[in-house]
DNA sequence: CCACTGTTATAATATTTGTATAACAGAGGG
DNA sequence: CCCTCTGTTATACAAATATTATAACAGTGG
């Protein structure tokens, strides 16, 4: 899977690199069990630091989307734990849709741009 | 409207006071034309810097929620722009989304939080 | 033994965040 | 006219975070 950075992007480079796998494995360009780049080996595609992938290895495992160990590298595993998923969309919705609200979307309107992004 | 910053948290406080803004507007809290207290007044009761609220104020004007000026200090005044507002909400859901579908949820589902949110 | 994995330690640098002091220009009230 | 309030700007400093750089360690497989 190619990956790209926006070195000029607000966000940081290793929650970048998170959110293109995430975007990856919902998207099923990856599936449970692809082998990623190693961290010295991505890095090095990518033109940043090994540290910098380690880090985003390091929490996608924490936050369950990867498995680590030194045989194989890192693995797509995804823990679903649905309940726990839902709280967590919850909280991170709740602002982008107050900001939505504020500028007078109407809830079809929200429905209407989840759909959207969910036929992506 | 009371204001509540969570000091340990990882957001930044100038981004929680922004966010709380938000969500007072969204929930009719704060209504066009309603004042808010000076920056200097704000920072007092929370108990932060005073450049620490002005960066909050700054921005919310910049992006369409707020008017400022000397006479009458910071009044709510959200700039509608339905198209702007939906490719944000688009961009903003992206990744939220992506972490839903990567745990398994349907898009029932993530409809039935994305209702729940808004019957907040 | 060698090459590869993730992992850890340590250090240097740059950027972001929050605080602190201070001043400026415009507006309103006594 | 002076005093006080408004947002705004400039400067400086401390702390935290992000990124890079070198280096080493332990386990795995060829």
């Amino acid at each position: 899977m190619r990956i790209e950075l926006d070195f000029n992007s607000d966000e940081a480079l290793y929650i970048q690199l998170q959110n293109q796998i995430i975007l990856g494995i919902a998207t099923t360009r990856l599936k449970e069990g692809d082998p990623l780049p190693s961290v010295r080996q991505l890095a090095d595609t990518i033109g940043i630091n090994m540290h910098t992938v380690n880090k985003a290895y390091a929490i996608l495992r924490q936050e369950g989307y990867l498995h680590l160990d030194r045989r194989n590298g890192a693995v797509i595993a995804v823990n679903s734990d649905k309940l726990r998923a839902m709280e967590h969309l919850k909280n991170e919705m709740r602002i982008s849709l107050a900001k939505a609200l504020c500028r007078g979307l109407s809830d079809e309107e929200i429905h209407a741009v989840t759909d959207e992004v969910l036929r992506e």
